[in-house]
DNA sequence: CATAAACCCTCCCGTAAGCGGAGAGTCAAG
DNA sequence: CTTGACTCTCCGCTTACGGGAGGGTTTATG
């Protein structure tokens, strides 16, 4: 019978642990001292801590440890736990190895620009929603504001619903100059029916997006653009659908172009 | 300015979140109404708010990424955190990649003893400890006992200064039937000076040990340097010094041979 | 035998980055 | 005026312990 210093010292575990592996019921002293409260252990224990330990260095939890040790381990559940496990692991060092390209990539960047690259990307889901939109092919990007007019029923007659900024929906599969086929739209909160030429439609969501902020008027966005299409193409992602500008503020919250903020989402797919 | 709520579903970052930033100070709204407490954010907020979450994803802490983003982020300084978080990316992915074989090595040895491993290996860091030993070649492996009441003196007129479980140190470095040179010992906890021929010396830390242990009778202890060996084999190391055994419940414990606790641990150094 | 050193105990707090929920106040629409 | 959707603060919870305060116990030494 052993002290718990002395046992921490054969069983190389903290005395805290000990404590702690008592109080969760994981390894209780074979005898308490019901006078001093002191813990006694017995070196046939260091076995079961030794076991203990060892799953735990595989990073398993206490609790998952705790049922495989008392729950008279039952062979295929042991199985089951690790290769859980297995799989938990490949996919955590799948994560980590992205990121640690990306910690890289914008080393890289920083060396090459000698400073902070101006646009962040970042994947990220986006959810299905509902908008009104008016779809169009118009002569020059800039004639947007021409479908953004047919929208203006939306904002007289059912401003209650509109449930998000205005979005633009870029669905040529290439870039054009001119003659571009823009659906702009507004996500509404209920399907509402809206006199022609406007149409309610779910815009799906899309897994995997690539998205980044643009901040200042629109005659520079190609700039984020591009930064988008080479983040994709260094970091592994190909295009998957059309693209969507996402007008956070723009004319109709702030005069100023400069302080104008945009966001571009782009769905991709791994390559 | 969007309430919190509007603002959250701009950004993709929860309401618990934004709250949690402005607590500590990492995103605070531009205005607080200061009756109702209510929280008013602004678009122009955005980029900030998405270059947390970028440096974020590469599992920077929030208390990183507030120097960075708030303390004018001088260049050299952004680089050296990438840096050092690069290297830390390795580290885990290589400490990830070891456990996913040990994991996978566990699950090969389950499947072909169908059953959990007998012994259970574990890599650890030996403490260098001060020793009494007599260390002397014995004609058999049993002979050890021999060399054992050698060290009684250090019982009967030292009893206070041990410091641990007796050991015993195997210096041949091959395997062998007979005339095995065996050191006995066992830590003391001061320098004394003891007649001969026992020696007192200080028996210098290892950095990498397997160690197993191994309960039962004396006789089937070689079932564990088997499974010893095995493990070192299998998961790429080789051994790098005299192994010991360290008599952690034995015969002066203990009546009954089938309740000894032997640790067995040899020094190895990685492939 | 007294005392100091070494041990041991039980709380309690802290960790990182939020999540969940309770209870109460606020805001806009019908 | 009420209802429902928001919002607020405060509290507790998560993992696997570590640190420390305050107080009792054991043991070696003078």
């Amino acid at each position: 019978m052993f002290r718990i210093g002395d046992f921490s010292r054969l069983s190389f575990v903290t005395v805290k642990t000990l404590r702690y592996y008592d109080e969760i019921g994981l390894l209780k002293p074979v005898r308490v001292d019901s006078f001093t409260g002191y813990r006694y252990y017995s070196a046939e224990q260091l076995p079961r801590l030794n076991y203990i330990r060892n799953l735990r260095s595989l990073d398993l939890s206490l609790e998952q440890i705790a049922t495989l040790v008392d729950g008279g381990f039952s062979l295929s559940q042991m199985k089951n736990v690790l290769i859980v496990k297995q799989a938990e692991l490949r996919q955590r060092i799948g994560d980590e190895e992205q990121r640690l390209e990306r910690v890289g990539e914008l080393l890289r960047q920083i060396e090459k620009e000698d400073g902070m690259p101006d646009y962040q990307v970042e994947i990220r889901e986006l959810p299905s929603i509902t908008i009104a939109s008016v779809r169009g092919t118009v002569p020059t990007y800039h004639d947007i504001t021409m479908l953004i007019e047919k929208l203006l029923p939306v904002f007289t007659e059912h401003a209650t619903s509109i449930a998000g900024p205005f979005l633009a929906i870029y669905h040529d599969m290439e870039y054009r100059e001119s003659d571009v086929d823009i659906e702009a739209g507004i996500p509404i909160s209920s399907r509402l029916s809206l006199p022609d030429p406007i149409q309610v439609r779910d815009l799906p969501g899309e897994k995997t997006a690539a998205c980044t902020l643009h901040h200042g008027p629109f005659e520079t966005i190609s700039e984020a653009y591009t930064a988008l299409m080479q983040w994709c193409e260094t970091n592994g992602y190909e295009l998957a659908g059309p693209d969507r500008e996402v007008y956070l503020k723009g004319p109709s919250d702030v005069s100023d172009p400069a302080d104008y903020v945009t966001e571009l989402q782009q769905p991709v797919r791994r390559v």
